[in-house]
DNA sequence: TATTCTGGTTGCATTATGCAACCGCCTATA
DNA sequence: TATAGGCGGTTGCATAATGCAACCAGAATA
């Protein structure tokens, strides 16, 4: 059986997941964002087999997370480059490096730490209103719109 | 061949999908932030196999981020309730509605909107450093920390 | 020119997912 | 106090997704 699918679902959490839910997503996304473009680098730092992460690079390229453009090196191949809307991911993986971070870690181990770099501070998500204050799960409503 | 775990990786993002990676696990939290407590009540609003459930709700109360408590209308049945690991996914749940409210809705389509109670305004998440300046994917760096 | 690198594809074994049937315990009701 | 139905699962089976290894054509390199 095919697992089920979200895109016709209201809740835009469940089309975000159907979309960049699937195993190894997020994180060719996340190497993307730190600058990786070729298919063997994805592949080195992931170590996913070649036949899966050409899956998923074929689908963030169908459904306009990435596109595929010539090399910068001048090389005859291809790389695999971001759009606006997988930048705009950017969010999402932080918000999961922050929860990494704080929960699945014990003391003494080592783990990466995403720091700004200008300020050398560590980085946070927030999840703030339209006049900047700090919400939590219990100030939220749902509504229906139309688009 | 069981997909591959990111146990021991030292990237956060990685530890963080090999927690609440799999399929349905996000959308079980996503549906407790929002108040959905029960077995039956997750299965409704997620329209998902009762095996699958079970085993996700299982992985989810072994992980720490829910927990089982007596059901809150004095009956003999268990309720699930998230602990403050999981109420810490919030973040996570918002940039993924943030993402999907953006991009993955045609014009005129119907969708559900996150509002804050009060203000009534729309919900946004920000990556900002420890100044308060809102930050791009550019200004990170990645170092290895000893936690 | 020969050899290696790059970016894949194909085939096969193993897991994970979805569906339906079943089951024991609790609860409401007649 | 029977009994019908709700609740919270488990089990078995069919299909889809994943991982691995082998293979392959075109580009780069020695």
């Amino acid at each position: 059986m095919r697992h089920k699918s979200f895109k016709a679902n209201l809740c835009p959490v469940a089309r975000s997941l159907d979309t960049i839910g699937e195993w190894w997503s997020l994180l060719i996304v996340r190497d993307a964002l730190s600058g990786i473009r070729r298919f063997s680098d994805f592949q080195k730092s992931l170590g996913l087999a070649k036949n899966i992460l050409s899956a998923r690079l074929k689908k963030l390229v169908a459904c306009g997370i990435m596109e595929q453009v010539p090399a910068s090196d001048g090389s005859a191949y291809q790389e695999y480059a971001l759009t606006q809307k997988g930048r705009d991911l950017f969010p999402v993986i932080v918000a999961l490096r922050q929860w990494g971070e704080s929960y699945l870690f014990s003391r003494g181990e080592k783990r990466l730490q995403a720091l700004d770099k200008r300020s050398g501070k560590p980085v946070r998500v927030e999840v703030r209103n339209g006049k900047g204050e700090l919400l939590t799960p219990n100030d939220l409503e749902l509504i229906t719109v139309k688009n």
